[in-house]
RNA sequence: GGAGAGUUGGCCGAGUGGUAAGGCAGCGGCUUGCUAAGCCGUGGUCGGGGUCACACCCGCGCGCGUUCGAUCCGCGCACUCUCCGCCA
């Protein structure tokens, strides 16, 4: 959630924010007379309970007829304090609801309009000219069937659409790219995290997928947990209600779980393979850093997810996206997208988010630094979202007899394998 | 799944239906002097709300109830621990 002292003073800010966001403007206005309401309920509730506790100290001191009176008073205000409390939560909770309602405030320098506004930061690599090489490049489930790397149909059977096993070396690429993602995470000095996957409510609404996300998350009523869809929630919640001692800053985690969505609404959306899919694991890097340090920060992340892609030896492009197109928790966000051939286009691999103190607002995050408390910017970044990597892989790196060319800074973690050949039908 | 115990300030730990002992640590001072120790004082020294700043209010795990008044009594919940059962 934003800072409350900030809508006070400058809520045209807020109302830009949202704009641009194509969210609720209104809401502003109605958190604004909210909190006031809010302001006035708590003072008139202080002033009751003021007296109210003045007078309850004189009642174990009065006797006869003056105690008699004191009760009666204190009986009447009894009643005053209650209806007064009532109002004031009353207010509080419809003045919080608003607050964590409200998206965080964009970053300025955040490209301004829709999906297909984003800005092109840069390009990495050239995408092969298969018609140069003489072969017509075969999409990522041919190349996992022929290698015996990736098996849909029996995922499909097993656990339904967009469910996958990974197969013999497939299975082994997934170790693979997860282990070397925590060797690169490890050496810049991430904690590696292994992560609940079921998380309460407070974690995944603290996070901020119970908003406009919330329809990708699965739910298990009879728990009351839910299934993560990054360990974003659990990494960003570790810390949740903690203040955090400045000189210990910045924090850097690097969790492995597997990741849960549900997809809804993306019908006929990449059905075919597992560009998206259910379930899949993702080693994710999360930050609890100062909001000075943010920025820079940022840029940090995006930094390692390019040196993560550029030892893959694949072609990329980094983009800046737009406004409209980022999530309620993010001021900015970088996606990476990378080539793929059969496509002929750039997909999505990984993203980062600078999500300011969005989250640590929700989760009650702060950091002491000179005797003050205040709250800490949060960032997050993908280091490896395996599925999509392994299409990348296999797409970019396949050679005309179906084989594919293991990029070499993944051999060591590939028992030093250099071409994953076709198996023998 | 069953039974029991517990949750108090940065840490430990008492406690009572009427403004939360004590100790450690902290902070201020003093003494002796240095792999530090002792004495005195301070004291919710923390977090939230509120104010120009004070005042003031809230916080004894959380919520609800009983009461003029709840840290204390009742109900529900969360978490921790112990034992039993089951189990990768």
């Amino acid at each position: 959630m934003i800072d409350l002292r900030l809508l006070r003073e400058d809520p045209d800010r807020v109302r830009a924010s949202q704009r641009v966001r194509g969210e609720d403007v209104d809401i502003v206005d109605a958190l604004l007379s909210a909190d006031e309401r809010r302001r006035s309920s708590g003072s008139r509730f202080d002033e009751l309970r003021n007296e109210q506790k003045s007078l309850g100290k004189l009642v174990p001191k009065a006797q006869g007829e003056e105690k008699v009176a004191l009760l009666q008073r204190t009986k009447d205000l009894a009643a005053a304090v209650k209806a007064a409390d009532a109002e004031q939560n009353e207010a509080k909770e419809e003045a919080d609801r608003l607050l964590r309602s409200l998206a965080n405030l964009i970053d300025p320098a955040a490209p301004v309009g829709g999906e297909e506004d984003f800005v092109t930061l840069e390009e990495i690599g050239t995408p092969r000219d298969f018609a140069a090489e003489g072969f017509e490049p075969r999409d990522h489930v041919e190349l996992g069937q022929i290698l015996g790397a990736i098996d849909t149909e029996r995922g499909a059977k097993v656990a339904g659409a967009r469910s996958y096993y990974l197969t013999g070396v497939g299975a082994l690429l997934e170790l693979a790219l997860v282990n070397m993602a925590m060797a690169q995470a490890t050496a810049a000095g991430f904690t590696a995290m292994i992560t609940p996957a079921l998380v309460r409510p407070a974690a995944m609404d603290g996070t901020g997928f119970l908003g406009q996300a919330a329809e990708n998350v699965y739910y298990l009523p009879e728990e009351e947990r839910y299934l993560v869809g990054t360990s974003e929630v659990p990494l960003a919640a570790y810390h949740m209600d903690e203040i955090l001692d400045a000189g210990q800053l910045p924090l850097r985690y690097a969790g492995f779980s597997s990741c849960f969505r549900r997809e809804a609404g993306t019908y006929g959306k990449d059905t075919r393979g597992i560009i998206r899919v259910h379930q899949f694991e993702k080693v994710e890097m999360f930050v609890f850093t100062s909001p000075e340090e943010a920025e820079a920060e940022h840029r940090r992340l995006l930094q390692w997810e390019k040196d993560f892609l550029n030892a893959l030896e694949l072609p990329y492009r980094v983009i800046d996206v737009a406004s409209g197109d980022l999530g309620s928790s993010a001021a900015r966000k970088f996606d990476i997208e990378a080539w793929i051939p059969t496509q002929g286009k750039y997909r999505e691999v990984t993203s980062t988010s600078n999500t300011t103190e969005y989250q640590s607002r929700r989760l009650s995050i702060r950091m002491r630094e000179e005797g003050k408390v205040r709250p800490l910017a949060t960032l997050n970044g993908t280091l490896v979202a395996v599925p999509r990597t392994i299409v990348a892989i296999l797409e970019n790196h396949q050679q005309a007899d179906g084989s594919v060319v293991v990029p070499e800074a993944l051999r060591p973690f590939l028992g030093g394998r250099s071409v994953i050949e076709p198996v023998a039908k």
